[in-house]
DNA sequence: TTAAGTGCAAATATTTTGCTGTCAC
DNA sequence: GTGACAGCAAAATATTTGCACTTAA
């Protein structure tokens, strides 16, 4: 059963509650948006959904909110090959790292794992001594329905 | 013999002569720093080192400039980890899609090649249907010096 | 000659920061 | 009560654009 989508609802809160994190209604809506997106959101994104919740957040609590979540290791920043704009995506942390793969004429974003990948991680760490902490693969190119 | 740099001075020129693209002092300047670049670069700095060769260069004439090497597949745009601040880092195209390793304590970059990262682009052009332009692999570690 | 390129200034976009008041614990 | 967090406004950083002048071909 590929992509079965075991995501507790919640899970960041229970996460940042045992490293003693403080819990704010700003931040508790900042995280129910993330936690249940479906697609790839940027820092705008976020905090026009995340104001639907609260009205008052302010766009400096979304970057501080984020950057929480990144230094907990929590969630991934991705720039998905800046298909519009400079900003950065984010999404959970996947359990094991996937690839992004865009489309640079629709825009379609694809997900894909593969032990190839992991794989050459491992190569990685050994031949050039790096231990690894984040390792992000984004593919441009053109899918089946818009190369030529 | 790895890594024999066999990169002729003044092939961006012959390239976009070629696909009849005009050639002035400033992109002169900009395609020589970019060529003779022994790091990657950011925008800033390779106004810095043009502006050496060419004091009248505008920051506008770098972007544009990029822009035109980018749309020609003549250079990649890499975000090396964001180690300092947001900015893109530039390099000639290498012939063969190489990885980026920065250590995200003390900033050291390597590249490394390998079979792997070509079965895996093969892969998923095979799995996804996509035909690939671009992939981009940028890992963040801790260098065998840096790591505890 | 003339379309493409340039500098300049201003606009845009994204993210960060200082400060002061507030709230979770 | 107090230290962590919030909003606000302003700054910092990175990149893009409109326009009038210049220049390569």
């Amino acid at each position: 059963m590929p992509f079965a989508n075991t995501e507790i609802p919640g899970r960041f809160q229970t996460l940042l509650a045992e490293r003693g994190i403080r819990m704010t209604g700003q931040r508790r809506a900042i995280l129910n948006v993330i936690e249940t997106a479906k697609k790839h959101l940027d820092a705008g994104q976020i905090l026009r959904r995340a104001r639907k919740l609260d009205a008052s957040i302010d766009r400096s609590t979304v970057y501080r909110t984020l950057g929480l979540l990144k230094r907990h290791g929590l969630i991934d920043e991705l720039d998905l090959m800046h298909l519009e704009g400079e900003a950065h995506y984010y999404e959970r942390k996947p359990d094991r790292g996937h690839i992004h793969l865009a489309c640079l004429r629709c825009g379609k974003i694809i997900e894909f794992d593969s032990d190839l990948f992991e794989s050459l991680k491992a190569q990685m760490e050994k031949e050039c001594g790096y231990r690894i902490a984040v390792a992000r693969l984004e593919v441009g190119g053109y899918c089946s329905k818009c190369r030529t």
